[in-house]
Parts: C-alpha cells; structure tokens; sequence
DNA sequence: AGTGATAGGTTCTATAATAGAACGCATTCC
DNA sequence: GGAATGCGTTCTATTATAGAACCTATCACT
C-alpha cells in the first residue's frame, strides 16, 4: 500500500494511521489532551513549524479529530477543541504515555558545546 | 523540541514516538503482531520500500522492541521477533485498532481510469 | 557448470516532506 | 504612529521517502 491511501485499508490500525500517523500529529493531540487550545501555544510547546502545524490542524479538522471555532472575532482569535471522537483517541495516547514511562527512562539532554 | 530530540523530552509521550513514530513503524509493529517476521514479508505485506524497511527495523533492534535472530545460517536467514517491550505496545495498538473500527469506516479504493 | 529462483539487504536518483526564517494581516495597547 | 499579539502563509534549504536497480549467498534444476 502507499502511505496516503491508508485510508482504505482493511486494516482499522492503518486507517487510524492515515489521520494521526503523521509526524507530530500524536504530539499535537497530546496536547489537546493537556487544555492547549490556541495555535501559538501548540507552536511553542512543540515546536512544530508554523507551516506544518498549520497542515496538521487542517487536517486534524477535516478528519472531525479536532474542531476549530472563534472565541473572539475582533480581533479575529481561534481555539481547536477535541470533538468526541478526538477524545476517544484518549486511550492510544494513554497506552503510549504508559509505555513510555515504563520503557523510555527520562535522559537529560546533552548541552551544546556553544 | 526537535524530532531527533525527542527522546529526551519530559513526556513519556514524545519519548515513545521518539521509537514508534515515525512513517511505518507502527504498521511494521502491527505485522509482528499478526505474526510476519521475515524482511520480504514485510515489505509485501506493507508496501514500504526496502531502505525505510530496512531503516526501521535496524532502529527498532536498536531499541529493544524486536529482536534479530537467524533461524538458518546457511542460506544466511532471519527474522525479527516482539521482545517483552514491544509486546507492551499491543494495548497501544490495540486502542488504535478500536478508534480506527469505530470512526474510520472502510471505503473502497477508487479504482483507476487507467 | 550454468541458469533461475529466493531471501535479505544496499545503493542510486527523483520527488515529497519538513525545517527555519521571513513576511502579511487584523487588531489592540501605549 | 509605532510596537506587540495571534494566526497564519510563503519562501528556500535540507532531509526523508519512493521506486528501481543492483549485490551476495545459497539452493534447485538441467
């Protein structure tokens, strides 16, 4: 199969894939899970750039994963909200936040010579 | 954080996708799941080109969550096997199997004109 | 002994995706 | 009339992936 037909596969993991198995995609919903909401603040959790956060949102937002409303439209401000099916992704995230804890011990990073 | 970074992120989250995120990885997983083993049949089961098999595998190795063992010398064969750490992805898998079943209905593939 | 098949890769070039910085727009604050 | 904030888009450079070809070792057949 090809990676951006996924969508039509016979398996339910790789149909899952085609919408949240994109790079920073899981990270993005993570934090939804943790109340981020606004575009700047996914930006500087993550670190993502603009530009493929921008895709990712849209993308999370045509799937039906998230959901994007104004909360002020003067100046014009935006949030993106987990519909209900975004929420159910809860589990999954669950089990990696869990596997993780156990499997990947915390490593402080090594600082830059500079 | 940076992608390569993500390792030594403060959430077990990133520290996971740090092994299983990026393209394929976590469909290669599913088939050692299902039971695949052998290089040609993943790359017949996925699609996936031979480098980022290759890629993939060599890195999951290098994370303890399959294992490389011959099971002939001669010819020179063999096949990767779920240790303990990557069987403990199955509830992580298997979360996205059920949101996959519950909100990504199967759709034919459109077929080609050609 | 030569030919083809099988398994497990590596190497090569072309295309697609991502990184990183800059820019644009609307609005508010000072 | 700046500067700052929030939310993007656009641009170029670098990296990753796709797709095909190639290589090695062995066996099976003729």
């Amino acid at each position: 199969m090809k990676w951006d037909e996924l969508d039509t596969n016979w398996c339910p993991v790789a149909r899952a894939m085609s919408v949240v198995g994109d790079r920073w995609t899981l990270l993005i919903l993570r934090d939804c899970f943790l109340g981020i909401s606004r575009f700047e603040d996914f930006q500087k959790s993550l670190g993502v750039t603009r530009h493929v956060l921008s895709e990712r949102l849209k993308r999370l937002v045509e799937a039906g994963v998230i959901e994007k409303h104004a909360y002020s439209v003067k100046p014009p401000r935006f949030e993106y909200k987990l519909t209900p099916k975004g929420k159910d992704l809860g589990p999954a995230l669950a089990a990696l936040k869990d596997w993780g804890k156990m499997y990947m011990p915390v490593r402080r990073q090594v600082q830059s010579e500079n």
